[in-house]
RNA sequence: GGGGGAAUUCCAGAGUGGCCAAAUGGGCCAGACUGUAAAUCUGGUGGCUCAGCCUUCGCAGGUUCGAAUCCUGCUUCCCCCA
C-alpha cells in the first residue's frame, strides 16, 4: 500500500491545523514511514465522561480520518482511568460525581458509536487505558511518578495559574498529564492529535517516550472551534453547539445563526472543500456561503438529499417566513372556552407557549404573539380569541403550536 | 488548631432600616432593521383574578409601625495564620 508523496500528505495534514510541534520532525517521520512502508500511529484520546459529540469534537476526529485516508493507523484511547481523575484544565473541575466503571464503559460504547460517523472504526485500534493502568502496582506507580518533576508539572499552564491564584491543585490531578503521556509510551504513538490546550501533555509524552528509547511523538493541534456565538469554544454546557446526531433541519437552523466571521474557520475545519473554493464562496454573498457550508457539513452526518431538503425547508419556512411544517399539536379542553372563546393571555398559558400569565402578557404587549394562518397579531391580553380545532398560535419566531380540542374536562 | 470574610432575583454585582420586585453590566426574550449573521435602536426579563395585590435577597427564629439591610442560632463557601 503505497503512501502518497510527503508533500501531498503535508498539505492534507496542515489544513486547519493551528500548530505542529515540532514541525520539523513531521516531514522526517512521513518520509521514513513512506520509505519503510510503515503507517504512522496516530493517537487520539478521550475521556468517556458522557459526551454528546458535537462539531467541536469532530475537528480532531476529521483529522484522524484524513490520516486514515493517507494510509496511517488510527489509535483511539478511551481514558477510562484518566476519567477517574477528571481533566484538570478547568472547565469541568467541579465535576463532583464519580462515574462507575459500568457508566464509563457505557459512555465509551456510546462514544465509539458516534465517532464511527467520522472515522473508520473498522481500521482503527481502540484501547482503554485502564488496561495498562489497572494492573499497575503501587511500586510501578511510584516509578512512573519518578519520571516527572513538580517543576515540570508547574510549567503546565493551568497548574501554574492555579498555583499562582492559590486555588487547590490535588495530587491526583497532577497525575492526569502523566497518565496521558504514558498512554503515548504504551501505544508507541508517532503523532498525537488534540486541541492546542494539549501542548503540555504532548510534550511530556515526548519526554517519556525519549526516556523509553522510543521515537518521540509529534503533536498536531487543532484550533478550538468556536460555538454558535462566535466567541466561546463550542461546548455542551454553553449551549452553543451543533451535535452530529441532531436532525438535519435542526442543524440547518443552527448553522444559519452562526456569525459570518466564523465561516472561514468552519469551512476549513469541518468540510473538505478546497481552500480556493472557500475563498470564492466567502467573496460572494454570505448567505450563499452559509447555506453551502451548512449543506456540506450536514451531508456528512445525513444524506446529501436530506441536507438539501433541510436547506430548502429553511429557505421556505425561515427565509421566506412561511409556516413551519412540523407544528406540534397541543390539546385544549373545550371546558376552557366560553362560547368558543378564551382570553388571549389565558390561551397562551394553557397551550404552554408561555410559562406564566405574566409572560404571556409581556409577549402580547410587545407584539410578539400571533394567531391563525395569517399570523394576526394579538393586540391585548384580554382579547377574546375564537378557538377552533387546528388554530395556529405563535409566540415570537420559535414557539408555535396547533390546537386540538378535546371534550374531557382535563 | 486560631483568626477573618462572604452568602442578593439566570450569571456577575450594587444595595447596610422605609423612595426595593431590588441599581448597573452580561445573558436571554420580544419588536424594528436585515441575509432569522453582525452592528444598531426600542421595550422586557418573580407571580397573580395586573393602574392593585402576593411571594422573594443561604436556612430558622427575633427586634421594629416597617428588615435584603439590625440581633441570635444554624448551614455552606472562601481567605489568612499555624
Amino acid at each position: 500500500m503505497p503512501f502518497p508523496p510527503v508533500a501531498e500528505q503535508l498539505a492534507v495534514i496542515r489544513r486547519g491545523v493551528e500548530k505542529i510541534v515540532p514541525e520539523t520532525e513531521l516531514a522526517a517521520k512521513l518520509t521514513k514511514s513512506r520509505e519503510t512502508n510503515t503507517p504512522l500511529r496516530i493517537k487520539y484520546g478521550i475521556d468517556p465522561t458522557g459526551i454528546d459529540v458535537h462539531l467541536g469534537h469532530t475537528v480532531p476526529l476529521r483529522k484522524i480520518r484524513q490520516f486514515q485516508e493517507l494510509g496511517h493507523q488510527a489509535v483511539i484511547i478511551i481514558g477510562n482511568y484518566t476519567a477517574l481523575v477528571g481533566d484538570p484544565s478547568g472547565r469541568d473541575h467541579a465535576r463532583s460525581k464519580r462515574l462507575t466503571a459500568d457508566e464509563v464503559e457505557a459512555n465509551a460504547v456510546d462514544y465509539l458509536n458516534q465517532v464511527g460517523k467520522v472515522i473508520d472504526l473498522s481500521k482503527a485500534e481502540v484501547h482503554r487505558n485502564g488496561d495498562w493502568f489497572g494492573p499497575m502496582s503501587f511500586a510501578e506507580i511510584l516509578q512512573l511518578c519518578g519520571k516527572v518533576t513538580v517543576a515540570q508539572l508547574l510549567t503546565r499552564d493551568d497548574f501554574a495559574k492555579r498555583f499562582a491564584a492559590e486555588t487547590p491543585i490535588f495530587l491526583h490531578e497532577c497525575l492526569y498529564p502523566v497518565m496521558q503521556a504514558w498512554d503515548s509510551v504504551v501505544i508507541k504513538s508517532d503523532i498525537e492529535l488534540g486541541g492546542t490546550e494539549q501542548l503540555y501533555s504532548f510534550m511530556l509524552a515526548r519526554d517519556l517516550q525519549t526516556a523509553q528509547k522510543l521515537s518521540p511523538q509529534i503533536g498536531v493541534m487543532s484550533p478550538i472551534l468556536v460555538g454558535l456565538d462566535g466567541v466561546r469554544r463550542m461546548g455542551k454546557s454553553l449551549g452553543n453547539y451543533i451535535g452530529i446526531s441532531e436532525p438535519p433541519f435542526e442543524m440547518m437552523k443552527k448553522f444559519m445563526q452562526v456569525p459570518d466571521a466564523v465561516m472561514r474557520m468552519y469551512f476549513e475545519l469541518l468540510t473538505d472543500l478546497p481552500l480556493s473554493e472557500i475563498d470564492a464562496l466567502l467573496a460572494g454573498h454570505p448567505k450563499t456561503a452559509k447555506t453551502t457550508l451548512a449543506r456540506a457539513v450536514i451531508g456528512q452526518y445525513h444524506s446529501a438529499a436530506e441536507a438539501e431538503a433541510a436547506a430548502t425547508r429553511w429557505q421556505q419556512e425561515v427565509g421566506e417566513g412561511g409556516l413551519p411544517t412540523d407544528i406540534p399539536t397541543v390539546k385544549l379542553s373545550r371546558s376552557k372556552l366560553t362560547d368558543g372563546k378564551v382570553g388571549a393571555a389565558r390561551l397562551l398559558v394553557e397551550t404552554g407557549l408561555t410559562p406564566s400569565t405574566s409572560d404571556a402578557r409581556r409577549a402580547i404587549a410587545q407584539g410578539g404573539a400571533y394567531f391563525g394562518e395569517s399570523k394576526t397579531r394579538i393586540e391585548t391580553h384580554d382579547q377574546l380569541i375564537s378557538v377552533e380545532a387546528g388554530l395556529l398560535l405563535f409566540v415570537g419566531k420559535k414557539k408555535f403550536c396547533r390546537l386540538e380540542l378535546t371534550d374531557n374536562s382535563q
